[in-house]
DNA sequence: CGTATCATTGAGGCGGCTCAATTTTTGTGG
DNA sequence: CCACAAAAATTGAGCCGCCTCAATGATACG
């Protein structure tokens, strides 16, 4: 991995490499012209871009790791993302031409550059490529919009659970192991992504290690287990308990054993 | 206003009228083809299109409110958004060739239908048309960021101000009146949008009222402060609210003209 | 006019934040 | 390589904001 990393500035990708780090359909090469793409390293603290910058290219990300940042009206930080390998970002920036948030390396990175206009002249000529743009920026905003329920309906641990599994996952995608992996990012910033404090975040995850749910030193993580920490939930605040209480019925009247809600519901005592 | 609107399902856009309803710059008409879209019309209650249903249109408010909602697993609702008129939404789509959503209509509604095939046709052919679909696009993710900032970072009460200036601006923009409207959804569904409780929003409501920032009677909201409802970040402690609001009043029966920067905003920032 | 839905309001509990102290890790220069 | 400082992480104590549970009032609909 990382190849080529010492020759600075000097990678290209063509529009295959482009499509396989997107995790998109090959476009249909029947392209004699070759399209390159610009890659660009960044080291770890660097910025990418800043709020307010003008817009003009979207990021994708070949290797390393990343924040996405929103600044407040009082200069507190809000993580939005942790973009990795195949991540595209800089798209909140296409609407009012100017990057809406801000992009820093957590690690030293490999990015690959897609200029906006040089997207929009491909997808006019490849209609799937079109169509695998559109799809990425949808899967975005699912992303998005999966982060907002979890903020409004799941608990500190649920969250905190749910992000390791998340990440796991998304390690396993890239080929790393999904049992044990480094954190790339602070407490403060995992906290700041999942609506809590670092302390919240940090008692979280000593909780689950007490347990036994995964083990913890520091930024290292392993996974032990994976099906524990997805299904670990909750009361479900804010949300009608009446459909609740008709699910439950139902689901006690099709299976009258095994209690639907895992026990590990109650751990909020250690 | 709903205009036409007895001819039921009757009704067609072109794509000037499609570009306007949407904000965006109008397309160089060179087209002697009349493009054409059809109209929808929707009931209160009805639903326009459920989770896991195929996807192949996206929907444009053209009048009514709408709710999207996602639905976990164990049939909690969550409100994501809520479309009026110019939004656009059923965008989730897309990604999974499937709706991640569900949409349903707060008010009798008339929507555009704009068939995903069509769009991207149409984004070969005219050039600012693409761009303004990515923009669009672009728009919803930002939107959805600002939503997770706020979830993340907001206290109740910051949340539902915040909530009433937007409602209060996007009724500006449709030429109704900004200071006073009615509210299309349930304490219960902007209880969910904000990640709060029914009653907390209720609650919230009712003291806004009482420090004179709103007027509240179910349904029907008066926005007395924009400003401060705009800086608001948390309530001073109930011990303390009388004062200031016979403070307030003796500031509004001295001057009777605009309300000075308001003192609510700056208090606790910590 | 009765019923279901929606809204208001109160009392009380607890989850997660605040404040604070300590330990461990990281980074920098002599 | 070690020393030192700064940053990150852990852990505890206390408290407050929001949720839960509950009762009542208001509104819409058949």
């Amino acid at each position: 991995m990382e190849t080529g990393w010492q020759r600075q500035g000097k990678l290209w990708s063509n529009l295959k490499e482009l499509c396989e780090v997107l995790r998109i359909p090959h476009v249909a090469a029947h392209t004699d012209e070759e399209l390159l793409f610009q890659h660009v390293q960044f080291k770890t603290g660097q910025r990418i871009h800043t709020i307010g910058q003008p817009f003009d290219t979207l990021y994708i990300v070949h290797s390393g790791f990343l924040k996405t940042v929103l600044i407040d009206e009082f200069g507190n930080e809000q993580v939005l993302s942790f973009p990795m390998k195949g991540d595209l970002f800089g798209v909140d920036g296409i609407h009012t031409k100017r990057y809406a948030s801000e992009a820093v390396a957590l690690s030293n990175c490999d990015l690959i550059l897609l200029p906006f206009k040089k997207l929009t002249a491909l997808g006019r000529v490849h209609v799937e490529f079109e169509h695998a743009m559109y799809s990425v920026m949808s899967r975005e905003l699912v992303r998005e919009q999966a982060m907002v329920s979890m903020l409004g309906a799941l608990s500190a641990e649920a969250r905190v659970a749910r992000f390791l599994v998340s990440l796991s996952e998304r390690y396993a995608d890239m080929g790393y192991s999904s049992k044990l992996f480094n954190l790339r990012m602070t407490r403060h910033e995992i906290g700041s992504y999942l609506g809590l404090t670092l302390e919240t975040v940090s008692r979280t995850l000593s909780a689950f290690n007490e347990i036994g749910l995964i083990t913890v030193d520091q930024r290292s993580i392993g996974i032990k287990d994976p099906d524990a920490l997805k299904t670990l939930r909750r009361l479900p605040p804010s949300s009608s308990r009446a459909k609740q209480v008709a699910a439950k019925k139902s689901k006690q009247a099709a299976e009258q054993k095994e209690s639907p809600d895992s026990d590990w519901g109650q751990l909020a005592s250690a």
